[in-house]
DNA sequence: TGCCAGGCCGGGT
DNA sequence: ACCCGGCATGGC
């Protein structure tokens, strides 16, 4: 696994992800994103921004359909309000609106906490955890799953767990690396491993 | 022009 | 325990 992570380095350089303004914008974004290319969140994030609106107290009082208009750009608008306001529900309910306060309890524990919310799966509590609370777990995203398949790592169709046991069982929990690896996967799947485009012989961590 | 994007839920087998 | 349809905008 730590020999892929180099490769990656060394072909696509630090991708540093999700820097973000706030952990809100980071948790927000991970929502957003679902199924969604990122140019798009972007423009959701932008309309939040200048509307005033992306805070938790301001989500939380605003009705669906106001905030469904604002995320518009970002796609599944009636779906994504609801599931917006399902995890700022939890975030003030739970942890007094901050995620300065939710990164206190444990790894695991968070982990199935956000696993309860409405909206919240694996992947999006995994981003939400590495990239807004700063702990380090393995997010496990679509292209993780095919570039692994394709190079005959594991198949497809495991779990969603046992990927993510193949990285956090073998490597360092170092925040960084998990971070970068996350991202790298994203990278090399956009340019080899498209669905119905596959260029595995072109990739670089073909034979690692 | 289709195809694709940093998923998840609910209902049916 | 799986499988599938629905959800929707915007870029290439």
């Amino acid at each position: 696994m730590l020999d892929m992570y180099e490769r990656l380095l060394e072909s696509f350089g630090p991708q540093q992800w999700w820097p973000g303004d706030t952990p809100f914008e980071v948790a927000v974004g991970a929502i957003l994103t679902q199924n969604t290319n990122w140019g798009n969140v972007e423009r959701a994030i932008r309309n939040l921004k200048r509307s005033g609106k992306l805070g938790a107290k301001a989500i939380h009082t605003m009705d669906n359909a106001e905030l469904a208009e604002l995320i518009r750009p970002a796609g599944y608008f009636n779906v994504k309000a609801k599931r917006l306001k399902s995890f700022v529900g939890f975030l003030v309910g739970s942890h007094g609106g901050s995620l300065k306060r939710m990164s206190r309890v444990p790894l695991e524990d968070v982990r199935l906490q956000l696993l309860e919310v409405h909206g919240v799966g694996p992947e999006t509590a995994d981003s939400i955890i590495l990239y807004a609370l700063g702990k380090p777990v393995f997010v496990i995203d679509a292209y993780t799953r095919r570039v692994l398949s394709r190079h005959g790592v594991m198949e497809e169709g495991e779990g969603y767990e046992t990927f993510r046991g193949l990285f956090e069982d073998n490597l360092d929990h170092d925040l960084k690396m998990f971070n970068e690896f996350h991202a790298l996967f994203v990278a090399v799947g956009k340019h080899y491993c498209r669905p119905k485009n596959p260029k595995c012989s072109e990739c670089p961590i073909k034979g690692a």
